[in-house]
DNA sequence: ACCATCTCCGTATGCCGTAAAGTGATCCCG
DNA sequence: CGGGATCACTTTACGGCATACGGAGATGGT
């Protein structure tokens, strides 16, 4: 199942994100310097904690108390940076979509400038998976993730859209970026905590389902088909999913490119 | 954040899912008809009752706990039912593809069929949010799931695809319209979990973007160009998601049921 | 009547996020 | 230089979770 929810208060976490890069400006509220001693960790390697924890383990495994473990601390020593662990997950999320160029040059054409975005996504994805079980559907909050999105938005303004056009197109490419790494990041995921092959998974479901629903080829006609057609050795759910998010793209992309005006 | 994970043992639930409607034929393992007292209680109602509760209370309210009081008993009583609660959870998202027509006419032309069986698919996401949040990137498992799968492809069947192209053309499908349903399934519960309205939750935010990022239109000149553009007064989330989704449905129809062949 | 077998429940374990209160370091001000 | 305010951090504890385990009692076959 997919555990899932809001994150945190948007407020602190947005003064989180934004300001957690500039030089620190003085913050005390009243003025002077500081009382008290001095802050043993900084935001930023809480974050890279969690999301080395989160690459390595999983998303499951992420506990307060283990970021705290890993940072030779306490879990309640985290609280003096980070409101709450609903916050820690979206400093998270954004921190992931650090670095990389973010930049697609457009010489080769608009589709293959939207293509490089959506491989660097895809990879960004897989190379973070757990990125996917953070909600993607609320605003963007932080200042990588809306580079993620103004690096898209340099390529399709080539390609001279009509403004009815580029917003669901937007939504449409990240849909389809987010939902196949989904997929590939979970049959990869998958494969590696069973053990078996995918062929093997594959084999065995087909002959349990035979089993339990013999009908099956009357009652899903097309579904049978569908699987019929399937390519003969290449059952590696990463290349499928990206296969698949390649053609969606080529036909997304089609439709995007095309003047096309036939009234629906 | 969105807790999330993989599902339960793929072959339980398979035979929960797919004997679960049979007339419940002698799994006795070895015979004969039963010792001990009767049950008390039946798969199908442990599933109807978590739904209701994730329906009214939202997933991460769910708890075997909340389910066995619900039906008037304890926890572990379920687990005579349900090997654990991924597998419930699995259950519940298979139980809630049940049902409504799944046949969508062809007169109208295949555009408007794959229309038809989007928005079934959204009014079905809309109406149990939860589902969003069972991840459904992996195979398919259960019979009503399946049912809709095939619902889409006996659409898509009229439009004589070649291979190459249905396969991608169902997962985008898929992919837009559940991106989509989530943008606004979750609009809507963050609207009404913080009692602003969503062009109240705007304003607020954009002046405190400007307060922390007083540079943000010179770093994300597109960006900000998109959000002038915005239509004057609709904010309602659940709208714009929709409208994003069909927009992007009309480019993928667009893509998909064009000869266009210039190769990328 | 016996007993194997089954359902269901009470209890317990080990997690989790985080509230609350205590501890001691550090700085400002006198 | 001393006292108090202020802060970072620790300890402890609470309530909640899924679920392992073992017991209690019902049931049917022999």
């Amino acid at each position: 199942m997919t555990l899932y929810g809001g994150q945190g208060d948007p407020a602190r976490t947005m003064a989180l994100l934004w300001r957690a890069h500039s030089p620190a400006g003085p913050d005390t509220a009243r003025g002077r310097t500081a009382p008290g001693p001095k802050q043993g960790l900084t935001v930023d390697a809480i974050v890279e904690a969690a999301i080395a924890i989160a690459d390595a383990d999983g998303m499951e495994r992420l506990s307060m108390r283990a970021v705290g473990e890993r940072l030779g601390t306490s879990a309640m020593a985290l609280y003096t940076y980070v409101p709450s662990k609903r916050e820690l997950v979206d400093l998270m999320y954004d921190h992931a979509h650090a670095g990389r160029p973010q930049r697609y040059p457009l010489d080769g054409g608009v589709r293959n400038a939207v293509r490089g975005w959506a491989d660097g996504l895809w990879d960004r994805y897989l190379r973070h998976p757990w990125l996917l079980q953070v909600s993607y559907a609320r605003p963007v909050l932080g200042p990588h993730e809306q580079a993620v999105l103004e690096s898209l938005l340099a390529v399709l303004q080539a390609a001279e859209l009509p403004p009815d056009r580029l917003r669901p197109a937007v939504s449409a490419l990240f849909h389809l970026v987010r939902g196949a790494a989904q997929t590939a990041a979970e049959g990869r995921a998958a494969a590696a905590a069973t053990g078996t092959s995918d062929q093997q998974w594959w084999t065995e479901r087909s002959a349990q389902l035979s089993r339990l629903a013999p009908d099956f080829a009357q009652r899903f006609p097309h579904s049978t088909a569908l699987a019929g057609s399937s390519s003969t050795t290449d059952y590696d759910p990463v290349r499928q999913a990206k296969d698949a998010l390649d053609g969606g793209l080529r036909l997304l992309l089609d439709g995007l490119l095309t003047d096309s005006r036939e009234a629906a």
